[in-house]
DNA sequence: AGGCTGCGCTTAACGGTGTTAAATTGTCAA
DNA sequence: TTGACAATTTAACACCGTTAAGCGCAGCCT
């Protein structure tokens, strides 16, 4: 049922995920899905551990070839999820799963990297700061992908450089900041890692 | 009028951020309000444009003791005006500014940023990469704290460790990850900062 | 077989939300 | 005095999350 839900919010948006299309999308009435949840945000928080349940499980195969390479290809993952639906990175920032199914991959992570020469408490800083810089990116970058409404395709590079035409450094910045996610992502994801390694590992973290 | 909203949202919340309290707040009936935006989102974006101007008013004097250290409190600068609203980063990111008062302070950062040798893209993407850390960390920090009803205090520390008591490194990070947010968020900046020192200056950056 | 229990759902309704349309007031210019 | 215009009010609409009460139906106990 958060499974429909989830399914259902690539279509409607946050917005447009109401309670009675949820429901109809279940042959079911609206009141019916109290059975069920506590509340909306019941509902939500339950949407957001099926996230993290099929990330998991798309998990799968990391290799073992070193901490830096495995973190990387972990954060690709949780962006390439949070692509993965509508709204993917608000819904799922800044609520509370509603079971301990994260703990497992969590430890492993931790065991990874304490065993790569972090201390326990640098490989969570570790872990929480290239989790930050992700979630913020994917948010952004949803963000600025097409409103609902308004005109076609996003964001309009040229009119954005019309307007600041007195400040040419940040008008030549829109090429860099909004042209390919991907390769930008990967940019500053490089970076992070590369700062991880300098100044997380071996010094006490806390 | 956004600031009359801004300064509300921290005794109401956003989902208590109503039309109709707002207009209360003004002495005034909920549809005088779209005599003055198009829409709530319209009002959303206002109010995020907003912060953004008191926070380049806050900004103020910038050291010349390097990119690193500027950058580092530009990036304190912006966190400690996203904790100054309840779900401040929630209505910040995400939102377009409705004007182009963003931009003479992009300007004076990419400026600096190239002049201590980054390109203007790898300068466009230093500060993308510590902007989204910190915008993510934020997040974070606020989807943390107690919630309306709920237990007090925020995040049950004790209950936590029990319910993880399978999974020890886990559980022990919880020490790390939610004893001090200003500390980790420091930790994680260092690191951030330290990275994009090493791999995006000299660099190309697309 | 009959009756009880409880699950899963429906129908009906409530207060509150964003939003629109139309009528109303206040103000200043010609 | 009249008229235009800005700013607001009143009234209403469709929809939202949520609650209360009742209905049908399975299974079990005696």
């Amino acid at each position: 049922m958060a499974r429909v839900a989830l399914d259902l919010l690539n279509e409607t948006g946050l917005d447009g995920l109401t309670l009675r299309a949820i429901a109809k999308e279940l042959d079911v009435k609206a009141p019916a899905l109290y059975w069920h949840f506590k509340d909306k945000q019941a509902l939500l928080d339950e949407m957001a551990t099926e996230m993290l349940r099929r990330m998991t499980a798309d998990l799968g195969d990391i290799p073992d070839d070193g901490w830096e390479a495995a973190l990387t290809s972990a954060m690709r993952t949780l962006r390439r999820h949070l692509l993965r639906y509508r709204d993917g990175a608000k819904v799922y920032s800044g609520t509370r799963f509603t079971d301990t199914s994260y703990a497992a991959p969590m430890e492993d992570w931790l065991r990874r990297l304490t065993s790569a020469g972090f201390t326990p408490g640098a490989a969570a800083r570790a872990w929480l700061t290239a989790y930050s810089y992700t979630i913020g990116h994917v948010i952004e970058e949803q963000a600025m992908g097409p409103r609902p409404d308004e005109d076609e395709g996003g964001y309009d590079l040229a009119a954005r450089a019309e307007r600041l035409k007195d400040f040419p450094l940040a008008a030549a910045a829109g090429d860099e900041l909004f042209r390919s996610y991907d390769q930008g992502f990967e940019a500053g994801l490089a970076a992070v890692m590369a700062g991880i390694g300098a100044t997380l590992r071996g010094a006490p973290g806390a």
